[in-house]
RNA sequence: GCCCAGAUGGCGGAACUGGUAGACGCGUCAGACUCAAAAUCUGGUAUUCGCAAGGAUGUGCAGGUUCGAUUCCUGUUCUGGGCACCA
């Protein structure tokens, strides 16, 4: 009986299916364990060997959880909306639902081949109603609270509204100090305002305060604005500040924009990483994103002649400036402000104007990562100048790109001797150079050190750096011109698309104020377009739909990570239609115990769960405020690419111009010809002798690489580095069937040719334009599903990136035939033996103790790779196990029966398939995980190696128990020891116990 | 530009806490079986010098700490991911 992995695939896949195995209960005596993978956007271009890399991981270990006596949820389901969708509805006129739900199908398909564990009974879909009605009644709950800052949770409005009614906001400052109420006379001063004046305000008023402390809010905001197009473009739409359609200019414009106020939570999503595990790299870019920082905020006076201006609130003008570094104010030479400033159409003057539009005009077609990335420096001079307060130094003001509107205050004061990047600046616009550290700035770059004297510092002269920033914060807040001020890097999260396939907004705009629907016409249904094409101003699609816009519903729909953000938690509660999970079975399931997905995330929709989840959790809806336990990321797959080369050569023949570009050859004489031109010649001259060309005259070019073109090849077709030639021709519809090749031996191609065609090879991208995607169905039809399994495994550890090579799959797939042949023999059949042999069973004695060595040895191994996510090597454990079981012969039922257990999360067919041989009845996927005896592991003695000063020279065995003296004499007796000493004494002898001893000379 | 990660034989990788570098697999070479091939099995395989015994070198690069460094530290190069509207 021979391995027949698709026959057994097939047989308990549907057996599995049929007994529902993997439905998962909300209620059981047994702990719990909730192992997640990360979302997947179900795309047009199917699967390919990368993406089940995650779902492997996951399976395994749901399934070694399963084994362990775990309740586990597995569960799987498509972030369904999102902007592919869109683009092939507008090209195709195909509805983004029907195209999504083909995609969905091939996906299906294509995970079931693989044999995973999910509880497909519990799929969610976020395009679905039944789904995106919750996504919209959470949305109205972050709509409907604020964070409270004194409790620093999350709080019902109506909360808030009931104290500005009591006290005003006096305790609740607004969260954005600058805010004015727009169209009134009223002047909130030091955002603050009484309870007369809250009673005083209109509804209208009171909407536009209450709107700047609601968790989902609405705002203004830049999108990159297509004209040619008519509409918003994502930022992956964009190439060098052009649509990638097109090539159209893109410029920045403000749109009305839903944002969530994540940036309240900035310190709980810190301190919440100290809970989580995570790595410490997905710690620090989410905490570097976040980017806390302390500092002061400092108000400078302008120049006595502007300071006379008055701005639109009727105050005197000042320049508000963030910095981490007040300490260095005496090093101050010139002030950046962001090209969004407001102050710039006030204190721009006369001589700069032309300049300064020019400069505005050129930064709008800039991307926020051009303005960043770019290393070359722009910027422009206002003619305006502010004030130190301590020294009262004219202090010149700069616009430049490189400061961003949304951080901090948008203007910084430039310390050129102490920052690299205000250096630069400096230099390159000639601005003079205070230094403020003397010694410690050398004029060839920025010190940005804390540990200098300060000198030509004022008060500050004489002091170490790092104890002058409070003393600066201090004297500026007596002077009243500055405070002490934490800052964050993360702006508010835009949460609006003006796009069609996502989750319309249940509100609906009356007058100006956004009014939520009520529940009970949750959901507010997605409707039918005729075009996706946008709507006027760019605005979304809904825009031209009369029906839409008449109720005055908003127009915008929500983005990506709308549905993505609490998905988690209704895999609990799938069916739930009353609620998104009902807190009970929240409660059961709690926190995501393992959570695996790629880096990418790192900083998007990992921050936006965890927001959504710390909110829900503020207001008692569940029982956990951080979703994810632990997190593993799994790394990407490289394609491993394959070229030809194709001949091109010009030459006459007759007076005619001929072209030869049909004729590929083969890489390693491909090398030789640019390595040497005489052989391109040759080449051309054997393509006339086997009668392929006539004798004609070359034109030959002076660099030879070019006489080739470097084509993809489809990895498919490829063997290794063997092109398949006869496929290759069949390949793209015979394009290239007439093709002539000249092989690794120099002989053109034909019917018997012995030789072959070398392929090169690149690792690049998975991707279809670079035909290197490999279909792990093909895999799977190939090798079968459990092979495929251990292979994706094998192949390094999870976490990291690496290249596909289909070539080592076959190792794999030998590994399973081996332990097939453990229990079935091609001629006598079965031979496993049994020390209580059933009718049927040979009898064979116990297992010796070196074969239960073998076995203990590998489940302890499995066990600990298992737990540690280390599944590759956890592979090649159990194919020591397999090479050593069938070296001692071992075919007892006592020892496979338990490798079998072991080995179900990894390959659960051939597993199952052989339990059942076995005369098991029950299915393995819920045996119980077979305990280590350490029994039989106890080792009395050691091989140890025997360095001589580190090099090590020779091993001796030793007990274990052996003590230093002991060691040390065994060791100077040795040969190779009395050698290398040359009668020397050593000066050292270094015993570690079950490792290593050194002899140092 | 900024943040994060990675780099080990021909290839994927192993070495988990500073202790025998290269487990396991691919590839490759030699052999067995076979008319032959496939499959399977056995053995070799980091580089280099040497008939051998044995020696030297070796974990991106340059330094450092240590009896001992792939592992820790400093600097540096290259590759990959992210940088707020791809998901």
């Amino acid at each position: 009986m021979e391995y027949n992995f698709r026959k057994i695939e097939e047989r308990w896949q549907n057996e599995w299916k049929k007994n529902e195995v993997y439905k998962v209960n909300n209620d059981s005596p047994k702990p719990k364990y909730y192992v997640l993978d990360m979302f997947p956007y179900p795309s047009g271009a199917g699967l390919h060997v990368g993406h089940p890399l995650g779902y492997i991981a996951s399976d395994i270990f749901a399934r070694y959880k399963r084994l362990k006596g775990f309740n586990v949820l597995h569960p799987m389901g498509y972030d369904a909306f999102g902007l592919p969708a869109e683009q092939y509805a507008i090209e195709h006129g195909i509805h983004p639902a029907v195209s999504t739900d083909q995609n969905i199908k091939n996906f299906r398909a294509q995970l079931d081949k693989i044999g995973f564990c999910f509880d497909w009974s519990r799929e969610v879909r976020t395009s679905d109603p039944h789904y995106y009605k919750w996504t919209q009644w959470i949305f109205l709950q972050l709509f409907n609270s604020y964070y409270n800052r004194i409790e620093k949770k999350a709080d019902r409005i109506e909360n808030l509204i009931k104290i500005f009614t009591q006290e005003g906001n006096v305790n609740h400052p607004i969260p954005n100090s600058q805010f004015q109420i727009t169209g009134s006379s009223f002047t909130i001063h030091d955002s603050q305002f009484t309870s007369a004046d809250w009673n005083s305000f209109n509804e209208k008023i009171q909407q536009e305060i209450l709107m700047e402390y609601r968790l989902a809010y609405c705002g203004y905001g830049e999108v990159n604005w297509c004209e040619a197009l008519g509409t918003v473009l994502a930022n992956d739409e964009v190439i060098n500040g052009v649509s990638e359609r097109g090539g159209y200019p893109v410029v920045k414009k403000k749109l009305r924009q839903w944002y969530l106020r994540i940036t309240e939570y900035a310190d709980r999503l810190l301190e919440g990483l100290e809970k989580i595990e995570f790595s410490e790299a997905m710690k620090e870019m989410q905490s570097n994103w976040i980017g806390k920082s302390f500092g002061a905020e400092i108000d400078f006076s302008l120049t006595p002649n502007l300071s006379l201006r008055r701005g639109d609130g009727g105050e005197a003008l000042t320049l508000k400036v963030y910095t981490t570094r007040p300490d260095t104010i005496f090093g101050v030479d010139f002030m950046v402000i962001a090209p969004e400033h407001e102050l710039i159409s006030s204190i721009t003057t006369e001589e700069q104007q032309q300049a300064v539009d020019d400069y505005i005009t050129y930064v709008k077609s800039r991307s926020d990562r051009d303005r960043q990335a770019e290393k070359k420096i722009t910027g422009c001079f206002t003619g305006a100048y502010a004030i130190n307060p301590f020294d009262q130094r004219e202090i010149p003001i700069w616009i430049s790109e490189y400061v961003l509107a949304g951080y901090g205050t948008g203007a910084i004061m430039a310390v050129p001797c102490g920052d690299e990047r205000d250096f630069k600046f400096a230099k390159h616009f000639n601005i003079p150079i205070t230094n403020i550290i003397g010694k410690h700035y050398t004029g060839e770059e920025a010190n940005p050190t804390k540990d200098a004297v300060l000198e030509n510092s004022g008060f500050l002269n004489g002091m170490v750096m790092r104890d002058a920033i409070d003393i600066v914060i201090t004297k500026l807040e007596e002077l009243g011109i500055g405070k002490r001020k934490v800052n964050y890097k993360m702006r508010d999260a835009a949460f609006s698309r003006q796009r069609y396939w996502g989750e319309p907004f249940p509100i609906v705009w009356d007058n100006g104020i956004a009014y939520p629907l009520p529940e009970n016409e949750l959901p507010l249904l997605l409707p039918e377009v005729k075009t996706y094409s946008p709507g006027p101003e760019g605005e979304g699609p809904l825009a031209n739909i009369p029906a839409w816009t008449e109720k005055k519903l908003e127009t915008n729909t929500m983005p990506g990570y709308a549905g993505s953000s609490w998905y988690f938690l209704r895999y609990m509660d799938p069916f739930n239609e009353k609620e998104f999970c009902s807190r009970k079975v929240s409660d059961y399931w709690g926190q995501v115990d393992l959570y695996i997905g790629g880096t990418e995330h790192a900083v998007g929709h990992l921050l936006y769960s965890r927001m959504w989840t710390k909110a829900l959790h503020d207001l008692g809806f569940i029982g956990h405020d951080e979703p994810y336990k632990k997190l593993v990321n799994q790394g990407m797959i490289q394609g491993s690419s394959r070229f030809v080369y194709r001949l091109n050569v010009n030459g006459k023949y007759l007076g005619e111009d001929i072209v030869i570009n049909n004729v590929f050859v083969s890489y390693n004489i491909y090398l030789n010809v640019i390595r040497d031109n005489n052989l391109l010649q040759h080449i051309t001259v054997y393509l006339i002798q086997t009668g392929y060309l006539s004798n004609i005259t070359l034109l030959i070019k002076e660099n030879i690489a070019e006489h080739f073109s470097q084509l993809h090849v489809d990895v498919n077709m490829v063997d290794g580095i063997e092109l398949d030639i006869e496929a290759f021709k069949k390949w793209r519809n015979g394009e290239y069937a007439n093709a002539e090749f000249i092989l690794e031996d120099g002989s053109l191609y034909h019917s018997s040719s012995i030789s072959n065609y070398i392929c090169s090879t690149e690792v690049e991208k998975m991707s279809k334009s670079k035909f290197n995607t490999v279909n792990p169905n093909d895999l799977v039809e190939k090798y079968g599903a459990d092979t495929f399994r251990m292979y994706e495994m094998f192949l390094g550890p999870v976490e990291q990136s690496k290249p596909w090579d289909t070539k080592g799959i076959e190792g794999v797939h030998r590994f399973l035939k081996k332990l097939w042949r453990l229990f079935f023999d091609e001629i006598k059949g079965p031979i496993w033996t049994s020390s209580a042999p059933s009718p049927l069973e040979r009898a064979g004695g116990e297992a010796t103790d070196a074969e239960l060595k073998v076995l203990y040895k590998t489940i302890k191994k499995i066990e600990e790779d298992t737990e540690r996510f280390s599944f590759n090597t956890g592979v090649s454990a159990f194919m020591i196990a397999v090479n050593e079981l069938s070296d001692l012969k071992c075919h007892k039922k006592e020892v496979l029966e338990k490798l079998l257990i072991i080995l179900t999360p990894y390959a659960p067919h051939v597993a199952e398939e052989l339990w059942h041989q076995l005369g098991n009845e029950t299915t393995i996927l819920d045996a119980a995980y077979p305990k280590v005896e350490e029994k039989y592991l106890v080792e009395s003695s050691k091989n140890y190696p025997v360095a001589i000063n580190g090099k090590t020279r020779a091993e001796l065995n030793i007990v274990l128990d052996a003590t230093q003296q002991q060691v040390e004499e065994i060791v100077l007796a040795n040969e190779t020891v009395q050698k290398w000493l040359e009668g020397k004494s050593p000066k050292k002898i270094i015993y570690v116990k079950n490792k290593m001893i050194n002899v140092v000379i």
